[in-house]
DNA sequence: TCTGGGGTCCTAGGACCC
DNA sequence: TCTGGGGTCCTAGGACCC
């Protein structure tokens, strides 16, 4: 039996490297890019971190960002996304099987591999740097959670490691678990590092020391599997498979405060929109739907209201209409005048696969009708972009839509914004 | 003025059944 | 004195992930 090997390779600060391909100048230059209406900080290039915080807001430190020269961008997640698929064929191509994770990160499968394993990284490593832009960090270990661990190293020891840290050897994966903090460990959250504190247990060490039953019964079944994973015991496996979501959702905050209901009907009316394209998109369709509204939950000052309401549908469904009908009757119910909306959700629920429903005897069904509609509105919407065939009732251009003052252009994706190269 | 968006899994507790 | 017990399904909420 050959022992398995689980590899998980991770795009170095994604967001940042994905503006700094299409940006030489910026070779040298630190980056940072924003949240969503260039709220706060949500990634930065290795020589911004020293200067910038995680989440730290960008109206207050506009001025250290100059002062630095550090260069910031709104999020392109058109261009991040598109970055993504290229980086993941590259691994799926190299790898026996893979998992992509989120859109930086893959778990493959490198059992059985020719080594030293090592030096394949390298090579994935260099091949995806050449091919994409993109550098990559790779971890090595016998299971899922120490090679988060290991590609976590990596990144913590950039300049001596290079970015591929192998720890299968028990003496080098110990010596690591020695040197990371408990919080470091796949599945410790904040919570979870308080709990733990308070039993002494302060290192990845310490908690694989502890007894996986005991854990089991004080917290439940995924610490259990974390401590199992720490000491080398497989509880995780490579899911290839894209499964279809259990849920589908739509959020945003609105670009600015909105106090009337007719803005915010139109904002939610495009977020049920998107959420009923991504529902088609993985062949489903939803029997119910929540639809939630809610102030600004930070300034103490805002007085504060959160509301929302699940809506049933007359049938399963995937018909944009009956969604955005649903969604806004909701809305009318959760809406109270008075409040100033900062953001507003769409939640799509009780999914089910398309084909493999059982229909109740006397329950209503979709029309086929419904079904052409909904393929020529997306055939429209994939040919000439999001957005192009949408109800009449949404304004362009949009009162509460995002800010995004820093965009870069969408360089991959449409041919206007390709950029141009010129000889001397 | 100003703090992302999109998910998953697990557990506890209530409703209901026999 | 003294609540039946065990199973399933559903929902809400917590914790975590990137």
């Amino acid at each position: 039996m050959v022992e398995p090997v689980y590899a998980l390779i991770d795009c170095n600060s994604f967001y940042a490297s994905c503006e700094r391909v299409f940006r030489p100048d910026l070779q040298r230059t630190p980056i940072v890019v924003l949240s969503n209406n260039d709220g706060c900080v949500i990634a930065r290039s290795a020589d911004a971190k020293p200067f910038v915080k995680m989440g730290a807001l960008f109206h207050e430190i506009r001025g250290d960002l100059k002062r630095h020269g550090i260069v910031a961008f709104s999020s392109n997640y058109v261009l991040y996304g598109d970055m993504s698929e290229r980086v993941m064929s590259i691994l799926e191509a190299r790898f026996p099987s893979t998992e992509i994770y989120s859109i930086d990160e893959a778990f493959a499968d490198m059992t059985g591999l020719p080594e030293p394993l090592e030096s394949i990284g390298r090579q994935v490593q260099a091949e995806v740097k050449q091919k994409t832009g993109i550098p990559v960090g790779i971890g090595i270990a016998t299971t899922k959670t120490l090679a988060k661990l290991a590609n976590a190293a990596a990144k913590r020891w950039q300049k001596q490691t290079g970015g591929v840290v192998d720890i299968r050897d028990p003496v080098r994966r110990d010596k690591l678990l020695k040197a990371m903090p408990v919080e470091e460990v796949w599945g410790v959250g904040p919570r979870m590092r308080a709990h733990l504190e308070g039993m002494q247990i302060r290192t990845a060490w310490d908690l694989a020391q502890m007894d996986a039953w005991t854990l089991r019964k004080r917290f439940n079944v995924v610490v259990e599997k974390t401590v199992r994973e720490l000491r080398g015991v497989a509880c995780l496996e490579i899911e290839s498979e894209i499964e279809p979501k259990q849920e589908i959702c739509s959020s945003r905050s609105f670009g600015k405060r909105l106090r009337e209901l007719p803005p915010i009907q139109e904002a939610v009316t495009s977020y049920a929109m998107r959420a009923a394209e991504k529902l088609r998109n993985q062949q489903s369709l939803c029997r119910r739907v929540r639809v939630s509204l809610r102030t600004g939950m930070f300034n103490p000052a805002e007085v504060k209201y959160a509301n929302g309401i699940l809506c049933q549908l007359p049938y399963p469904t995937d018909d944009s209409r009956l969604i955005i009908k649903a969604v806004q009757a909701g809305l009318k119910q959760v809406f109270r005048e008075g409040f100033s909306y900062a953001k507003a959700q769409v939640l799509l629920l009780d999914l089910c696969h398309k084909n493999e429903y059982t229909p109740d005897l006397f329950a209503p069904e979709q029309p086929v009708k419904t079904e052409r509609l909904m393929s020529a509105l997306d055939a429209i919407n994939n040919r000439w972009g999001r957005g192009t065939l949408q109800p009449g009732r949404i304004a362009k251009p949009a009162e509460w839509a995002m800010r995004r003052e820093l965009l870069s252009p969408a360089y991959t994706t449409r041919w206007p914004e390709l950029m141009v190269a010129k000889a001397r």
